[in-house]
RNA sequence: GGGCGCGUAGCUCAGUGGGAGAGCACUCGCCUUACAAGCGAGGGGUCGCAGGUUCGAAACCUGCCGCGCCCACCA
């Protein structure tokens, strides 16, 4: 569903590029986890001849790297769980050779300039995938283990001993000193003695290192070179051994204990009782909550090891992708996720990059007879006879090359030089560090530029409680099953209204639904207008031939225009989508194509300028529309205009045209909702159908300017004419900002005054609690001196209409208790 | 341990100094000639808690409670 995000968004934004005139290209990617994302070049488009109709669809150039079988873990992962009917053989496959190029590239410029080298450090190594992993792809989670505590020496009266506490018992095995703080003085006169470790037996020194934390524990530590980060560097100051204790499997061997070929956890077990026949156990604490590091891809407790690998020298590359988004080069969206970039690039560790899996890139390096080392360029042989590195590199070394490889480096292309550096990458903020990070500094590094102006990121698709979609759980939703009984439209247009930047978003199949009732009301929307003639073509006309209702809408339809364009150049996906949903149904749906219907019975010339507004609002709307809903803005665009494509059409300008008077427009049209709302509200109290027509005299329309609209308020409200015999047996008044309107009707005597009461009551209720709000602010002498005073007259009005309101309402309670 | 963030209607979430909002769910009435995947009306919130700043706080500050995520080599 992740990916089904990102390509709503970066399509989004795309095709609103397109439409602007842009040439905009989009590089979609399949990485090595089969993660689908992707990122857009824009440029404007050059002085080279081409209209913006040229460019239509064959300009809008994908270029889609299939690097789904560069999935090294994934593979192997799979490989393991069918056994071994599969013939996983290396040569089965083969990778890309552009990218294996563009690698081997890179990999000989890092190798060269030093920033590639190979050393035996503790790595993280999976026991279940057999390779080494890198920081980021061991996850820390806490779980319940055990903390012992046991004496080493101490075997005879008189003997040295110390006490240490470990969560790893078995790794005692490959204990060659125990480290004590120079400073502390419980241990001091043990420093540079010996103790016996138990089981093995060999004498191992007490050494003094800052490493260890008088303050933890017994103050004494173990010291494991081989298979803990703390200890190998104490064994690195001390120079001790570092034998290796475990094998890549994660068992117990070459220590000659009886304990070889155990695994770990079980030798932990054992180990333990061992030492517990032996007296030595002091304390153990159960259960000891601690994180310990889990293999990504498999969930395996991962083991620091020591190994020999290839590592990427990380400072001076680091140090580059966190300054380009320092000094501004690149813009970090939303900012809140910036500290999290600096945290991380500025605190990396070097980066491990080989692994000990047989898919991938291989590491281009080969070894001679007499242990030379070379890195051959791609057009380079290795002599004769020298074999390569069996490891291949991690994924994300190739992943980090995107920006640039899939224009066509290391050749000097044409692509490269046009639409490298790409404008903005659209991916989740949980990618962050594993992809962004490697394409910012490989970007840097190999291109002397930033890979991407704006790094745009979205948040997580959880499931309807906003809980975490995972196949455990079983909350995990297939994207084309919505889409086969929703639609493509409604599934993207849910994904976009839920976007916010950096900002997970719950999805649910109701929210899908919604959307496609949405798309659905656009239809039918449009269907009527081209039932009545809607006219795209017209142009529109002179402002003096335009209605309110037409110079209202119009006025908001512009609005709106400006309000998305803005929202989108800030990557606010979700509200540039409810503001034209709420545009699309609350407004031009639910009030300007009634009162169009009854423009359209009114006058020829009424009716062709009504039916021009509604070809010029669905023409705009619907190609505001597009980039989130794109099959049925095609199918309704073209058939309302004509036109070749909506795709193909001009992104609505963000001027408004010479529509005047749209504020007064806006009021009058809100004061018919308002009228119209009561009237509608006063029939439901009173429990007059909705499909019977009533009789009315309205009186007072000409004070807010609202006589024009009387037609329009009857169709809308269901009252009939008032013919001379008309005999009222019920009025009613609304007041309005500018003036009130007195509703006079035949219910044919009958009236529920019981249900007229308490609506009466419940206004009159509002009006006092709003008089009293407003009263104590204007009786606050603190509050008209330091308010400023537009919020104080603001208040003012709203006193007097408050009090409009109460006398207006208890008259006519007055007038009821009457009867 | 460090960093970021979140607690607003039954659910999922917008709102960030001046009249508490949306979608869905809920209640009532409607097959009203674009749409029942719809129309109309309505109910529902001490805006986590406590202080503070301010004429005014859901919003800004402090503390507390609850929750989440990311980073982290503490035995």
């Amino acid at each position: 569903m992740g990916h089904a995000l990102d390509h709503t968004l970066m399509d989004i934004l795309i095709r609103r590029r397109r439409m602007q005139g842009y040439e905009a290209l989009w590089l979609p990617g399949m990485d090595h986890a089969g993660i689908a994302t992707q990122n857009v070049v824009e440029k404007q488009l050059a002085v080279d001849g081409k209209s913006r109709h040229d460019f239509g669809r064959d300009l809008f150039v994908q270029k889609v790297w299939d690097w789904k079988h560069d999935s090294g873990g994934a593979i192997q992962g799979q490989m393991r769980r069918l056994g071994d009917s599969v013939d996983w053989s290396r040569d089965r496959f083969t990778l890309d050779e552009g990218l294996s190029r563009a690698v081997h590239t890179i990999f000989k410029r890092l190798f060269d300039d030093g920033l590639i080298y190979r050393a035996e450090r503790i790595i993280n190594w999976c026991p279940w995938c057999r390779t080494a992993l890198s920081d980021i792809e061991v996850d820390h989670d806490e779980v319940p283990g055990e903390l012992i505590s046991f004496r080493y020496g101490g075997d005879q009266p008189g003997e040295d001993s110390i006490v240490v506490a470990t969560t790893r018992v078995e790794t005692m095995l490959g204990d060659t000193a125990v480290a004590v703080h120079p400073d502390d003085e419980r241990y001091r006169h043990l420093i540079g003695r010996e103790v016996r470790l138990p089981i093995v037996g060999r004498m191992i020194p007490i050494v003094a290192d800052e490493g260890a934390d008088p303050t933890v524990g017994t103050g004494a530590v173990k010291v494991t070179p081989a298979h803990d980060p703390n200890d190998f560097a104490i064994g690195q100051r001390h120079g001790l051994p570092m034998p290796i204790i475990m094998d890549e499997d994660g068992r117990i061997a070459n220590t000659g204990t009886r304990f070889d070929g155990m695994d770990r956890f079980e030798a932990r077990e054992a180990v333990r009782e061992e030492l517990r026949a032996q007296g030595r156990i002091v304390a153990e604490k159960r259960p000891y909550v601690h994180a310990i590091g889990h293999c990504s891809r498999s969930d395996t407790v991962v083991e620091p090891r020591l190994s020999l690998q290839w590592f990427v020298r990380v400072g001076p590359l680091a140090k580059a992708a966190g300054d380009a988004v320092r000094d501004g080069r690149v813009l970090v969206h939303p900012k809140e996720l910036e500290p999290r970039w600096f945290g991380w690039v500025d605190n990396m560790h070097d980066w491990c990059i080989s692994r000990q899996l047989w898919w991938g890139h291989r590491i281009p390096v080969w070894y001679g007879p007499n242990g030379e080392v070379v890195c051959p360029g791609p057009d380079e042989r290795p002599p004769a006879g020298w074999t390569q590195d069996e490891d291949v590199l991690d994924t994300w070394f190739s992943s980090g090359l995107w920006p640039f490889s899939t224009l066509g480096w290391p050749e000097d292309t044409p692509d490269l030089r046009r639409f490298y550096p790409t404008s903005v990458l659209v991916t989740g903020y949980d990618i962050l560090f594993f992809w962004v990070a490697r394409m910012m500094m490989f970007g840097l590094y190999a291109m002397g530029e930033k890979p991407f102006d704006v790094v745009a990121l979205h948040g997580l698709v959880r499931d309807q409680h906003g809980k975490k979609m995972s196949k455990s759980r079983g909350n995990t939703v297939d994207p084309l099953e919505w889409i086969d009984r929703y639609g493509a439209d409604a599934l993207r247009f849910t994904l976009a209204r839920g976007a916010n930047p950096g900002g997970d978003q719950a999805i649910s199949e109701e929210w899908v639904a919604g959307s496609r009732n949405f798309a659905n009301k656009l239809w039918n929307a449009t269907r009527f207008a081209l039932m009545n003639g809607a006219d795209a073509g017209a142009g529109l006309p002179a402002g003096d031939e335009l209605t309110d209702a037409d110079r209202w809408i119009l006025g908001r339809l512009h609005a709106v225009t400006r309000e998305v364009d803005a929202l989108l150049e800030d990557f606010q996906f979700g509200k540039s989508a409810e503001a034209l949903y709420h545009f699309t149904w609350d407004e031009f749906c639910d009030w300007y194509l009634e009162l169009a219907k009854v423009q359209l019975q009114a006058a020829e010339r009424t009716a062709d300028v009504t039916r021009a507004v509604l070809g010029y609002v669905l023409d705009t709307l619907l190609r505001l529309l597009h980039p989130f809903v794109p099959f049925v803005t095609e199918a309704l665009w073209t058939a309302l205009t004509g036109g070749e494509s909506v795709t193909i059409a001009p992104w609505p300008p963000p001027e408004p045209s010479t529509v005047d008077e749209t504020e007064v427009a806006a009021q009058r049209v809100a004061a018919v909702q308002k009228l119209v709302t009561e009237i509608r509200r006063f029939r439901s109290d009173q429990g007059i159908g909705p499909g019977q027509r009533v009789a009315a005299r309205l009186s007072g329309l000409d004070t807010p300017g609202l006589a024009p609209f009387d037609a329009a308020i009857r169709t809308l409200a269901r009252l009939g004419q008032p013919g001379a015999a008309l005999r009222p047996t019920v009025s009613f008044e609304v007041g309005l900002p500018a003036g009130t309107v007195t509703i006079e009707l035949d219910t044919s005597g009958v009236i529920d005054l019981a249900a007229e009461r308490a609506r009466l009551d419940k206004d009159l209720a509002a009006a006092r609690k709003e008089l009293a709000g407003t009263e104590a602010k204007l009786a606050n002498p603190s509050f008209t001196r330091k308010a400023p005073s537009e919020v104080v007259d603001k208040i003012r009005l709203r006193r007097e209409v408050a009090r409009a309101d109460i006398e207006r309402i208890e008259a006519r309670l007055g007038a009821l208790a009457a009867r």
